[in-house]
DNA sequence: ACCAGTTTCGGGAAAGTTCCCGATAGTTTT
DNA sequence: AAAACTATCGGGAACTTTCCCGAAACTGGT
């Protein structure tokens, strides 16, 4: 019944376990185990072939070298055959699969982002900026978001790393405090640049603005404007930028003999309800400030909102200062004074600088930090002597 | 001089042309062509070899099979050896290649999302609802913006096609007017869904909100508040929510026997600066309106700062109804009447949806339609009747 | 016809993984 | 102890592309 299907013998084939569900024989014929094939299923076919090189290949009655070659435009081969190539590659729609000459190559053409958040004007734009640069080079970006969180942040650069991504641009999170994740990055040598939120302790490329001065200018803005007890509500100290920023802040004052009062300097976690509950203890202090140097735009939103619903006048009673010129600090009223960064820029030499890592060797990175200009746009809410610009 | 590397013998070996710069030799003693091999160059090594499934194989002694079937979780494995395998994996940090795996299955585990633009806060609320879902089932997503451009669009889905997504979620550009691109992707068999823009000529799932009550019930709210020629700045006809949304205007206007003047609505292309021109326009008429329903929220901002730059009063003079409830709308002062809708939701089911396809056969695609509900929210931008609340 | 030289093409390896299936050693049953 | 199993493992194909290199097919000149 059962007939070995190497020396065709029946009578010399018995069971022999089974194996995986099915019935498994033992020819002693030719000391041969086998098991019954099964029929293929002919319902369920290829799901949808994606055209390949070698459909063209067989359809020509070529090899599938020669089709490689006429796609790569390489020059050894026929220009006949090349055109023959080519214009069946359009005829069959072929697109070439990136998974495999990703494998090859061992380089995806995908570039990870990852920034806090995108719900606001600027990290989005950024983005924006780099992925001009980017897409233009080739390129394609897996975009994350950490939500400030430290753990979220390791999980998506894990995520990105395992994705093979051909380098990252990276800004960290509010929360971070090890850099473990990113060494871990820089170990595996894939290319690595920060911006905005950058990481002074490792040897990477990062793309920051002059927070330092940016800072120092609101401030003494704001001294000249005559306001005296200027608050900052900062952002956390593990972030360079808000260390620069304070400094800033703090010089100002000092440049302009004010003293400097600890109260009135808070770090705080970036996220909405916190910057609210700090406006809100701000301004009940007994001795409230008269000026509050916001570490960003969305930030001294919050600060105006909470001074506007407990009646505080911007910008008599209390000048706001932010950072960065969010589209809506121009349109909510009073208007917002704030630090104009180019943030589209940032994007774009964050991306060029990564760019340049990717095409170097390793041995050739180079640490550079850029560093791009910031401008002081004064405009309501810090504007406290009206009269500047009347005929005396 | 030269020896044959097949019989050893020299005397036999003659020049015999050039092959890519290399001087190429025959053997007339047994009839062999060939070229002196170069001396591997040492310098290059591999770059930063990724440690693989053979690695450990090779340091434990045992097959690649067995280390997969170890790391995959499978039963047929000895639990020692699966001990031994996922320990060494641990300390050498494995990680696995998911090019190899998305070749073999042909699944990349990455969604593309293409959206006409991330500067405002529909789109990235949208983004991140997705998100959340999505990787939450082990996908990755890449993100393209169109730009509102048609061949941006084009060039996009191309592009995400061809890096092989699982599967597309897509708003579509103010400019589109041919879906063809759209069409490919189906054709595909690639899962589509649509979400706030969609193509109702195509078979797909799509996720939009209600869009004809919502704006029939902003317009005659408008009505009720007193206001008699009321605008609608729409957006393009090519846009299915741009059409239920004038329907919605049109029967509210109907409803309550105002007169529909064609002069008063106006279909633009969703840009800013256009936005200016044409409420620019609008409230230089002759007989300006007294009120305007604009498309969206930033669409409604415009309006409202060049309204406020003529000294037109909101909402005295001048009637304000958005859509979408951005944040900025509760913001500007006045402050914004809008109609909320569930914008992360939104990103949440069309991801569902897609997941969906994704795990059912082409056969079982269902193009559901998922319609969320919409909420007025009326503030000051459209109270002209400020008495209502005091006692009489 | 012969040979040097050139043009064009094909075969096979490689990339890393999963999966199928055959194979072996050991274990239990009769 | 043979027979019938079970547990565990290895070998190889497959996925798609690129690249190396050998080989065949030409081209002219003698």
């Amino acid at each position: 019944m059962i007939k070995c299907p190497k020396c065709r013998e029946v009578e010399f084939v018995q069971k022999s376990g089974i194996v995986r569900g099915k019935q498994r024989y033992f020819c002693k014929s030719c000391d041969y185990h086998f098991t019954l094939p099964e029929p293929p299923n002919p319902t369920e076919g290829k799901r949808h072939h994606q055209v390949t090189i070698m459909d063209i290949a067989n359809q020509l009655g070529i090899s599938k070298s020669t089709v490689s070659r006429a796609l790569r435009g390489h020059t050894d081969i026929h220009a006949g055959t090349r055109k023959m190539i080519l214009d069946l590659a359009q005829q069959l729609e072929y697109q070439p699969n990136p998974l495999a000459n990703a494998l090859l190559k061992s380089r995806t053409n995908i570039i990870g982002i990852l920034v806090p958040e995108f719900r606001h004007y600027f990290f989005p734009t950024i983005i924006m900026g780099a992925q001009e640069v980017l897409s233009k080079a080739g390129y394609n970006v897996m975009i994350c978001q950490s939500d400030e969180s430290y753990e979220t942040e390791v999980t998506n650069v894990k995520a990105l790393m395992s994705s093979r991504v051909d380098g990252l641009l990276v800004s960290v999170a509010a929360q971070t405090n090890n850099v473990d994740h990113f060494r871990a990055v820089l170990r595996k040598e894939v290319p690595l640049v920060f911006f905005n939120r950058v990481c002074p302790e490792l040897e990477t490329p990062q793309v920051i603005v002059d927070d330092y001065n940016g800072a120092f200018q609101a401030v003494e803005h704001l001294i000249e404007q005559g306001y005296r007890r200027i608050a900052h509500l900062a952002g956390p100290i593990s972030l360079l930028v808000s260390r620069l920023r304070l400094q800033g802040y703090l010089d100002a004052l000092q440049k302009h003999n004010l003293p400097v009062e600890n109260g009135l300097i808070i770090h705080y976690d970036l996220t909405e309800e916190k910057a609210r509950i700090y406006a809100n203890y701000l301004l009940s202090l007994p001795q409230p400030p008269d000026a509050i140097f916001a570490i960003n735009d969305p930030t001294a939103i919050e600060i105006m909102l909470v001074a506007k619903s407990r009646g505080v006048k911007i910008p008599q009673e209390l000048g706001i200062v932010g950072f960065s010129n969010d589209p809506i600090s121009s349109i909510i009223e009073p208007s917002l004074t704030t630090l104009e960064q180019p943030v589209r820029e940032i994007g774009k030499q964050a991306a060029h600088l990564l760019l340049h890592q990717i095409n170097a060797d390793v041995s050739e990175w180079k640490p550079v930090h850029q560093v791009l200009k910031t401008h002081l746009i004064v405009r309501e809410s810090s504007r406290k002597e009206k009269v500047t610009n009347e005929p005396a």
